[in-house]
DNA sequence: TTGACATGCAACTCTATTGTTGCGTATTAT
DNA sequence: ATAATACGCAACAATAGAGTTGCATGTCAA
């Protein structure tokens, strides 16, 4: 869990948007996501575009998928974030 | 002071560094930074590259630096990096 | 004033990132 | 079985990011 892929995670402004989303609603399928963040958000962006950002975050550790039929099943996990910034914080 | 920019400035490994050696030593000058990330963390980069960098830790108001004389002195500021996490934590 | 020093600026690579399109696969409902 | 659904994969284009090199500018000491 490198720190490294965590801040990478949280520099893109999509990515911090889908944390914002999956933190509300902690269970999502990949189409449900998409298909809030363009409503809600105003994104425009392609399913697959998505799917991407998915991973990057999934190798942070920030979301955690598991397969449920034809459905992928998203799940926000707040841990890598915690006392992230903590080092610059006395 | 949007905190995109506060966001990708976090996400590259040596301006990370560069906040953690202005963390401990809150005032020094680009080449007396230069050379301790050298001498310290092995970073090998340029002068110009480490400018480039706090250009962008300034951007994002992490770093302020004032010129005195022929010398830029660089300070760290940690308060926009306070709570830039708590959205996602509960 | 002259030279050394610290920094600024601009052009140029190189690579990573972001996004798209097109097609393929697996699952589910009819 | 078949069609619709949800998703995965790969190739490609466009852009942004990081770093280098070379030269210019401003400051200070001798």
């Amino acid at each position: 869990m490198h720190k490294d892929l965590v801040f990478k995670a949280l520099a893109d402004p999509t990515r911090r948007l889908i944390l914002d989303e999956l933190c509300e609603r902690k269970e999502q399928t990949l189409y449900e996501l998409t298909a809030r963040l363009i409503m809600r958000h105003e994104v425009a962006i392609s399913r697959q575009a998505l799917a991407k950002h998915i991973d990057v975050l999934e190798n942070a550790g920030l979301v955690s998928s598991e397969k449920r039929g034809k459905y992928r099943m998203l799940v926000f996990n707040d841990e890598p974030i915690r006392g992230v910034t903590d080092r610059w914080l006395k």
